[in-house]
DNA sequence: CTCGTTCTATCCATTACGGATATATCGAGA
DNA sequence: TCTCGATATATCCGTAATGGATAGAACGAG
């Protein structure tokens, strides 16, 4: 059995995979999307975007894939990636911790009841 | 009207103040909770945690609160913290954040649907 | 009184982050 | 075709966050 030990994912390192998973393949596009979901409260600099990118791959999380010659119409300066099976495994774990943490945000209080008195 | 400009959280940050949403208000049963409620995938270590309560103090996140002498047999070590104003605003800011990102991992498929295959 | 546990606190090395900078390609338009 | 702003990737550097080791005080059991 193969170890499920998974290389420790950051903060950043989520956002990408997230990204990816959602079908934004390339670096450029991944940023917008991250400030985009988290309504600008998380920005990826290039800094950290194409470092995490060469981590992910490094640790074997993504892999570049050929350039999509289909809709696209083809840019020879993008590179492109997709999740590898242990991407996926890893993407799904921290969702699932994600979510957790939401539930215990839920019971804690901290969602929904808004500015119930004001 | 008062900036809602806050302090950027740090991960471990948000633990804590989840934590002490959760009435865990001292250090120790913090790093205990936090380890508990991740299923032992995050864990705050002596130094990250302290540090962080620092941290939360001085951007008035958090702030110490009396002693217990209810149900607790008073331990005169201990260090009891409780949420500020703006602390509950920014862990609820934080929150939502999470469900958001929570909403698109199931979007993207990385929810549920667990080894459909198999 | 002694000892293991609880609890807070600080130090240090490693790593991640954010932003500036560099460089190359693309597409629009003169 | 030549120029120029926008797109896109990549690297560098200073700052900040993390993890783990270490220290030491107060607690409770025996």
């Amino acid at each position: 059995m193969a170890k499920v030990n998974s290389p420790p994912l950051t903060p950043a390192g989520f956002q990408v995979l997230l990204a990816i998973a959602r079908g934004h393949a390339h670096g450029y596009g991944i940023m917008g999307f991250v400030d985009e979901v988290t309504g600008g409260s998380v920005q990826l600099g290039p800094g950290t975007l194409y470092r995490t990118l060469a981590r992910l791959s490094a640790d074997g999380l993504v892999e570049e894939a050929p350039h999509r010659t289909e809709d696209e119409p083809h840019d020879a300066r993008r590179r492109y990636y997709r999740l590898t099976d242990l991407g996926l495994r890893v993407a799904r774990r921290e969702a699932a911790l994600l979510q957790r943490l939401a539930a215990e945000s839920a019971e804690a209080g901290l969602l929904g009841e808004r500015a119930r008195t004001a």
